[in-house]
DNA sequence: TTAATTTGTTTTTCGTCATTACAAATAACC
DNA sequence: GGTTATTTGTAATGACGAAAAACAAATTAA
């Protein structure tokens, strides 16, 4: 699921047993065989700190529900016994990512490795449609990944819908707000055809800055990631962690007041960042109609060189180049990622962002380079969607049913 | 020490031992104890889901190293044996609190309830003296405190120093900047007369901020802590942990760009929340001169209806909002809370901050009474370093040394 | 072929908590 | 006042999990 990070809620800390113990043992195996690649029992030992009888049992324990197995044992070439090599299994527990996007629909299965196996995307124009009917259709298109999944042997062990939209901390499992769609209050679990496989929704900047994290592959960083879709989404990640805020809306910048007596936003306030760094500010800025795909419009005037298109993004990235700004004083970040749309038109918008920031950041250490693109792009919030199941596996292998085969 | 919350550091989870249970249970005994005032073993056991004897095993050991102590039992009036009650041991481990201020030093010994037994304190210009000298008074006056603490049966176990200035997470030990002390690069345990009491510095700002949430007991809130004393300093919490960031800079509000194009600042940027909220400008903006205790005349003189000077805290309270719109955006937070000399100042700025948050927060609920000010004013600081090794304590007992006697 | 080395498993030991049983201390009841 | 019910704290026993020690298996080096 993707709920990491939650409030930690009740503060009584909850007193340790002997099961939490192997519990955590069984996470600790297998994030070392996660972290370090192809491993044997003697190999997990000595990166745990953990006896090998105590590995032996808990892999044990692990092939046993499907999380790992031995594979091919490759010639090591030193003395000794040769170990048998364990791996993360490719045909076992696996997770699915879905997408609702404003114009189409997206499902993922990506393996216990991470590895996506199953790939679908479908064109629609969701915005204003009957959330029920675009949730049918998602479902049939998450059962599709899944049959195909299945054929590949993997077990889809969890669930995670992405959504351009606000899911607050409480009650869990409500997308409360999602503009672009036309949402409100919409409750999946409400309108899924298999109560089965109801997913856990989850914001898409949220699961977008989660997959970002992962591919990059550094665990503990702190970061701030802005993406674009329609509206202006952020998210926070604490210590490789998702950090929701006291009641899940942490991280949107979008309303953050960059020129506090600026144009009025239709939020009610004036001088939104989404005036200045919004999709619909920029199209207005660069003389250009909101059809088709409008982020490769953009992208394809500004690489001709065009004036207008060149000077709004200029102005777009001097805006975000503001709100990160502030972003930077207050989380003190490793560094800034540019997401969705964003990193699309980063050739563009990272000039004057970095400059802002370099301009404004003078009472503490700032390298420009902090501010980078995405690597995934729009695929974040599915692989995102996805990974999150498999990460949770990772971080707790206990929850697994053991294999009946 | 004061190093709760910070990045964790190395992501490879630790295996579990039989004695890491050990550890965490005894925290969680001692914690009941700490939340829920004096308790018997029985009411520790139905407390916290650990038996009678393994509780028993653990408050023995608890007693051992000083931590609890069995005081009078108060008759319960109820039928069956009557429980012993227990308690935080007032003649045991303690905590020093130092404070190194512009124009003060201070220090503090709490016992490890939470209850102040010994108070110092001395005005001193502190700006412009040379470290080592102010450093070798503030050892001094520890020095004093921990002796009348020893009279009162207490042991000081950790010693944290409260400074105005900024600590970063690595190296730690480092004042890196304190301008308004004029100490640049000071690491207090060069300067520090004797080797066995060196404190660990913190800045004020998040001290202040821990005091005010332990003091109002509420454990896993979120919220956002600005204070002032000449600079402005802020401070996260997140879920009852201070938030440091990657570096250790986070919360630090006084150059968020409130006005992007406004005044310029020394840091080289405009605009900064300093240029308007800061104790210089907002003396400049009333036409006062910095003499005596500014903030007392500060407000006197808005007491007395002074008309520039409520302008000048007006336009304070106005820039103090802007700054905390985007504090709201970005963190979500539980509360905000105003500190230090935003306290004692608060009957005139929390109309403005109220009102320019009102009028800016509109896309997520947001209560204007979330903005509060600070109940321990000028005294956080202190207190949040002397409660730090308190809460240290409470949180790993095991760490204590058992008692000779 | 033998020795050295490393791996994985088996056996034993140890530490921790849970369960059960029991003695001690009180209130309620007759 | 004595008996019973109830609750508390401790002692004895058991279960579970990891550590330590011992050992068998599989490889390289000599």
């Amino acid at each position: 699921m993707a709920g990491n990070g939650r409030a930690s809620g009740g503060v009584e800390a909850v007193p340790a047993s002997q099961q939490g113990m192997r519990r955590q043992n069984l996470a600790v195996v297998i994030g070392a065989v996660a972290a370090h690649g192809p491993l044997s029992r003697a190999d997990v030992a000595g990166h745990t700190g953990l006896t090998r009888p105590a590995v032996s049992s808990m892999v044990d324990e692990l092939i046993g529900r499907g999380a790992l197995t031995e594979t091919e044992t490759a010639p090591s070439g030193r003395v000794g016994r040769p170990g048998r090599a364990l791996a993360l299994n490719d045909r076992g527990p696996a997770g699915l990512g879905l997408e609702i996007g404003v114009t189409h629909l997206a499902a993922c299965v990506v393996d216990l490795r991470g590895e996506p196996r199953v790939w679908r995307r479908v064109e629609r124009a969701n915005a204003g449609r009957p959330a029920g009917q675009v949730l049918a259709e998602a479902a049939a298109l998450g059962a599709e990944a899944e049959a195909e999944a299945d054929a590949l042997g993997l077990r889809v062990a969890g669930r995670v819908l992405a959504v351009p939209g606000v899911v607050p901390n409480e009650p869990s499992g409500l997308v409360a707000n999602a503009p672009n769609l036309g949402w409100q209050a919409v409750r999946p679990a409400d309108h899924w055809p298999d109560p089965d496989t109801v997913p856990e929704p989850e914001n898409e900047a949220n699961l977008g800055a989660l997959a970002e994290q992962w591919h990059q592959g550094h665990p503990a960083e702190t970061f701030v990631h802005v993406s674009a879709e329609a509206g202006i989404g952020g998210a926070l990640v604490v210590g490789g962690q998702l950090f929701r805020g006291a009641r899940g809306f942490a991280g949107e910048l979008g309303h953050l007041p960059v020129h506090p007596e600026g144009a009025p936003c239709a939020c009610g306030a004036r001088g939104c960042l989404e005036q200045y760094a919004g999709e619909a500010a920029v199209l207005r800025e660069a003389g250009l109609a909101h059809v088709g795909d409008p982020v490769a419009l953009l992208a394809e005037r500004a690489g001709a060189g065009d004036e207008a298109t060149l000077r709004a993004l200029d102005r777009a990235g001097r805006a975000l180049g503001l709100a990160l700004t502030s972003a930077v004083n207050l989380i003190d970040p490793d560094g800034l990622v540019l997401g969705g749309a964003y990193a699309e038109l980063a050739d563009w918008l990272l000039p004057s962002i970095r400059a802002e920031l370099a301009a404004r950041i003078t009472v503490r250490p700032w390298a420009p380079e902090a501010v980078r693109p995405s690597a995934l792009g729009r695929r974040g919030p599915v692989l995102g969607a996805a990974w999150s199941t498999v990460r949770q596996i990772i971080a707790d292998p206990s929850r697994l049913q053991a294999l009946a085969r």
